[in-house]
DNA sequence: ATGAAAGCGCTAACAT
DNA sequence: ATGTTAGCGCTTTCAT
């Protein structure tokens, strides 16, 4: 069914070659005649031809297409990194290829093992792996891999995530500010960079703000929403006092919300609510949660610019930081 | 650096015949030896043997790879059918291909036919185009298409959706039973199915209250936030007064939120709102907004389904409606 | 129960 | 300025 390069010379009674060489743009070498050129463009247009992508990739080993895989794509943070990412890749005349590993180390195993099957000229991951399980992945890729958001082993691959300790410590700063004197830290899996890196912020605003650090107000789980919920009503049970709440990622704060409304019937104006991460929609709450935004469009665009760097041969194993924004709202 | 399958063949002394009948479970034959089997499985794994899928698609032309084309990944209707459809592809052994359209008619048409060169095994596009456009589109596809959420041309291609209609014309009733008698409609994109669908409902629901429908207080835009904040604009200048407001989207109400906050520096109680599309953080917003939530698992496992029927043959053009749930949130 | 060989559509080195 | 040819890694028909 399909018009093949083979038609496509024969229609214009020319080599392959030459069609090769017309469609990829490498009759710049002023190899083929003008008229050669025309001649063959309009036969390509005129039978809507398109080259075999499996053709072309058995051949030369590109396949312009890239894998992010990502723990949950509604989460609106991965759904914006999601959205970006695929921007930057059009942008370059890359496609994305989808993998959700659902926060399963086991799942994102095989779905990177899928995407690289796939032939995926580059991996993005926003890997839930700990960095035990680290050598084992590393291992099966040959393909440029850089980890976004979450950094494994820091000095094995590349990686680009947000300042989380200065957005974390912004926040719960912002809280000490407000009088807030018992903040409860609600965190993710902690095994992850980004679990590790926003409690110590939160520990530095503590700690410049004379405030003592009390383990019995830190906790952590996962990052669901189910999982805030638990952690909320695990704090209420030990009946340690607190009178502000940080939660370390949006998926959490949706757990807290959903706790809060059940237990007092609305969101109550205290404790006072602090959370990485943001949403348009936190703005109209009747309480004000100070957020702290991910600049995902910088995060998508070094992702890409490592890849790309690690493409062209120079692998450098480089870790850049993005800067986040704290959205105060008073 | 890559072990292909004659590597394999010749670390298991046998041919390549026989290493590809093993990975693709065709020894079911009985036609190789239980322990040749074991011995070319073994080296397999030691090896970490993946088959090209760019080989593989070269002759068998299957990608196990399928395309969706979105206006915008990070409205969480959209985020929400993203994530599903990957779920489902995953279960089916396929990847998904990424493109959007940021429901710009060229750039949908260009990012279609990307994926189409992607050799994409079929094509789940929620399209901006008119019906007017549609034959151009229908043509250049060879490939399986649905299209999701909104309709082309019914009669030409498969699709899904949700049942717009009643979903609209649920909740404006819901306006009216709390007392609403003049209810403005906040439109989409007026050519698609769903905003015409969606405006279809309001009629009806309307009518069945006995109330008369007002072109003065039915607006169109598109699906952005900033259209809603446009159309909200619009409808105060024109001093047509209104109880209620009904956006025919998620995005569109965030516009109008927006708005109104900037107006009242709050979100008030009146106008009443409701909307199509749901978010989780409508629970706790000071308002109670109605919303109409669309079931983005069905979609997704209607839209593979019909793929997968194109893909076996059998080409029937069905048009599938899913359910939606009414959120009514006194 | 297993192998040899042709060929999928393309690119690129090497003629001419 | 253009053509020949040898694969890329896999599946599959046909032998054995």
């Amino acid at each position: 069914v399909a018009v093949t390069i083979a038609d496509i010379a024969r229609l214009a009674g020319v080599s392959k070659t030459t069609v090769s060489l017309i469609i990829n743009e490498k009759a710049a070498a002023t190899r083929i005649s003008r008229e050669t050129e025309e001649r063959v463009r309009r036969i390509v247009v005129e039978r809507g031809f398109q080259p075999s992508r499996y053709a072309r990739g058995l051949r030369v080993r590109r396949s312009h297409t890239i894998g992010f895989v990502a723990p949950d794509f509604v989460n609106p943070f991965f759904a914006r990194l999601n959205h970006d990412l695929e921007a930057v890749a059009r942008r370059q005349g890359c496609r994305l290829l989808l993998g959700c590993s659902e926060d399963d180390p086991v799942l994102e195993g095989s779905v990177a093992t899928a995407l690289v099957s796939h032939q995926v000229d580059g991996l993005i991951v926003a890997s839930v792996l700990d960095d035990s399980r680290l050598r084992k992945a590393g291992a099966e890729r040959a393909v440029p891999t850089v980890f976004i958001d979450r950094e494994i082993a820091h000095g094995t691959a590349a990686s680009v995530a947000s300042e989380n300790e200065a957005g974390a410590a912004a926040a719960v700063s912002e809280l000490c500010r407000r009088g807030a004197r018992r903040i409860a830290f609600l965190g993710g899996i902690p095994s992850l960079s980004t679990s590790r890196e926003r409690l110590l912020g939160y520990h530095r605003a503590l700690t410049a703000h004379g405030l003592p650090y009390d383990s019995a107000i830190v906790l952590h789980g996962d990052y669901s929403a189910e999982s805030g919920t638990q952690m909320l009503e695990r704090l209420a049970r030990a009946r340690a006092g607190f009178d502000a709440l940080f939660t370390s990622a949006y998926t959490v704060l949706e757990g807290v919300l959903a706790q809060l409304k059940r237990r007092h019937g609305t969101i109550p104006p205290e404790p006072m609510l602090a959370t990485f991460d943001d949403h348009p929609l936190l703005d109209y709450l009747p309480v004000p949660i100070i957020s702290v935004r991910q600049d995902t469009e910088a995060l998508a665009k070094a992702a890409f610019d490592l890849i790309e760097r690690a493409l062209k041969g120079t692998p450098a194993v480089e870790h850049r930081r993005v800067p986040v924004e704290l959205i105060p709202r008073v």
